[in-house]
DNA sequence: GCGTATCCATACGCTGGCGTATGGACAATA
DNA sequence: TATTGTCCATACGCCAGCGTATGGATACGC
């Protein structure tokens, strides 16, 4: 599947599956421990091959970092925006998105991701662009809702960090808990 | 100053002055880089010191790493709560320590400890006890402010879930711009 | 078949950070 | 002055994880 046909040119694609694969095991991987369980050796005993594979689709360490970062921004863009198709009403359209993101597998991720980007000027404008992203998304949603520019952007900002918030805690709750909290603040923002 | 008298026994206090200091340039590393700042032999480049002192006033970095988990709980229940002298008014008591929270030299570790104690049975413990503390305490305010229990917790939650979102983002804003936020979700849980 | 490109395995050197062993500096007490 | 206890410096062994060098395997084109 895929774009890996059979005759290919010779520099053309540089084998984007095998390199994926390596980007995904990081997210993983990164999703469980933090940065610091990003280890190239441990990723390859995952993936269930040795190191020589991995130097062969990087040059090191830092470059793979690199683009494990952008590899996460494309995907938390993407799955948040575009996907699915939400309801044409404003709210319930807010709610259904709010919801998406409740459920998201890459939720959970931000922690690490921002602890690791923190103080790190170039990482942290790529986290940065994805807010900007994800922060515009929303804000054209309560613009839709009929809010005026400025009091739209400014509740689009309260929801998109109580989403964030919702990330960091640890507490073991029900889906439905988090859904009712979640529906709270929304309707709190949808007010006047 | 503090406990360190001329003749206290001899086993008795092992020497909190020193064990402290490691612990608090530990905290500041954290803040900065997130866990894997900490390392033994740089804190003691910080300090002036070689890790002959750290070695002496712990067993190992394990050790260590618990007692800097304990140490960050500890310090960041006892900032929030009982520090200052709040005003009596529900609404106005919550906004104020609403602002202390956002003037807090803690803020933005929390990405850090999340992030690094996340799947972490033990560790994750001491952060849901903070949490269970801080939200308690947010909680009481609402519950002062006239709101039944229920909903007393439900909107102590969101502001608390707002509040840890707020330190995830990395813009460079101004703290006018974040406390006038911070009075539009509060004022939002204030309503009706 | 032969050459070439792609992808991975094996083996090795190297460094950074952990932990330990040992002794020295300093203060307090006798 | 001798002794004891506290705290730190120095020097070393050790290992995990990074990066590299090299060769093997497989597939494809000629």
């Amino acid at each position: 599947m895929s774009t890996r046909g059979s005759k290919q040119a010779k520099a053309a694609m540089p084998d984007r599956q095998s390199r994926e694969s390596w980007l995904q095991a990081a997210l993983q991987a990164l999703a469980k421990g933090g940065i610091d369980q990003v280890r190239v050796e441990w990723l390859a005993r995952d993936l269930g091959v040795t190191k020589g594979s991995f130097y062969w689709h990087f040059k090191d360490r830092d470059q793979f970092l690199e683009a494990l970062l952008d590899y996460w921004a494309e995907q938390s863009t993407q799955t948040v925006i575009g996907n699915r198709s939400y309801p044409d009403d404003p709210p319930a359209r807010i709610r259904a998105v709010a919801e998406d993101i409740v459920r998201r597998d890459l939720a959970g991720m931000d922690p690490h991701i921002r602890s690791w980007t923190q103080y790190d000027p170039r990482r942290a404008k790529v986290v940065a662009s994805v807010d900007k992203l994800r922060f515009g998304f929303l804000r054209d949603l309560f613009v839709a809702a009929g809010y005026p520019a400025d009091d739209a952007a400014l509740r689009a900002q309260c929801l998109y960090r109580y989403a964030l918030g919702e990330q960091f805690i640890l507490a073991r709750e029900s889906k439905a808990q988090r859904l009712r909290r979640m529906h709270t603040q929304i309707d709190l923002l949808l007010g006047p």
